[in-house]
DNA sequence: AACGCCACCAACCGCAAAACA
DNA sequence: GTGTTTTGCGGTTGGTGGCGT
């Protein structure tokens, strides 16, 4: 049964849930509507490329924007233009994956892709922690009120506990010690380093976890019969002191998560290709729209520049644009 | 004017998880 | 603990308007 069905009167031909969905889609005086900017364009393609299709967490680093019109606008104008360039939509990476043959740039892909489902897996624990958060401060709030001052709500009542810089602490671990790129260290202190190490010796010690992870795959099922308790037990064993600092940034999700940590440690950085990819697709299609030129050689991948530079900049891009955009962000 | 095609986007649908009784 | 209701989410559909023929 859907909800409403029962409890609310219908609204000429609207049942209760069609209602909501009228209200938190269209009718919510904080919905900005109209054009997207180059600047919201950009935001979805990268965050889309490490989320996929998780329209609501997209839609909480785009405030005014609703889950339900980033997805059209996604389906109906940016998977087109990256057809058109030849892009996988799906993967974000070039359908004949020339572009990233060769050298280390396919495994680059991957590792980026591991990454960002790690990321997206602990977007949902974020999101829940959130949602709980927004619950216990709600008290004695009408729902409709706050539902209504969501974004407010969120941003001044959840996040602030958990600071502005809370969202991809780990990102940022790696990004400022440089460790990405390079063999784990023992003895590592940051927390990001430090799951690298253990996320290595976990796996070997849980010989079920598989390494699946099929690009897009942001399940968060635990192969093996291992839940996903069982693998944050056995995470914080190796980490006790840690266990109160670091919680919310639990990486083992599933399995993949360890096998992403793992095959990051063991080499390279990912490259920034989504990011010069994302500048390429949208200057190129600007390019094409304003005088119908032909696009540059399309090496989004950045050929032989130094990768541990290009990873900075890729992940200090991602982390800016999550740190500068509204701090309302219900998940960050 | 009529028709077909296409793009856009609000709305619908089904499912899963959370909340509630 | 269990069943029911509510909420949230992502995929898909259908109505509408613009455009070309």
């Amino acid at each position: 049964m859907e909800a409403g069905e029962l409890c609310l009167p219908k609204l000429g031909s609207r049942d209760g849930k069609s209602c909501r969905l009228r209200w938190t889609n269209y009718l919510r005086p904080d919905i900005k509507r109209g054009k997207f900017s180059f600047q919201e364009e950009q935001t979805i393609i990268q965050l889309h490329a490490l989320l996929g299709n998780r329209w609501s967490a997209i839609a909480t680093h785009l405030p005014k924007r609703t889950d339900n019109e980033i997805k059209n606008y996604w389906n109906t104008h940016l998977k087109k233009r990256l057809a058109k360039m030849g892009i996988d939509p799906v993967t974000h990476r070039p359908k004949n994956d020339t572009l990233l043959s060769g050298d280390g740039q396919s495994k680059n892909a991957a590792n980026l892709i591991h990454i960002a489902q790690w990321e997206s897996a602990r977007l949902e624990a974020e999101a829940r922690l959130a949602r709980q958060s927004k619950l216990r401060s709600a008290g004695s709030v009408n729902s409709f009120q706050a539902q209504s001052s969501e974004f407010a709500s969120t941003s001044s009542q959840i996040h602030k506990p958990f600071g502005p810089g809370r969202c991809l602490d780990v990102l940022k671990a790696w990004t400022s010690t440089g460790v990405w790129g390079q063999k784990s260290e023992a003895g590592a202190v940051n927390s990001g380093v430090s799951m690298t190490g253990v996320a290595c010796e976990l796996e070997s010690s849980t010989s079920t976890l598989s390494s699946a992870a099929g690009v897009g795959a942001n399940s968060c099922d635990v192969d093996g019969g291992v839940t996903k308790e069982e693998m944050e037990e056995e995470y914080w064993k190796y980490l006790p002191e840690q266990r109160n600092g670091i919680r919310s940034s639990f990486p083992f999700t599933s399995a993949w998560a360890t096998e992403s940590i793992r095959s990051t440690s063991e080499h390279v950085p990912c490259g920034n290709f989504v990011e010069k990819f994302t500048d390429l697709l949208l200057s190129t299609d600007r390019r094409l729209s304003e005088d119908g030129g032909e696009s540059d050689d399309g090496s989004g991948s950045g050929g032989g520049s130094d990768y541990n530079e290009d990873n900075k900049n890729y992940w200090n891009s991602i982390l800016n644009l999550v740190n500068s955009s509204p701090s309302d962000s219900p998940i960050f």
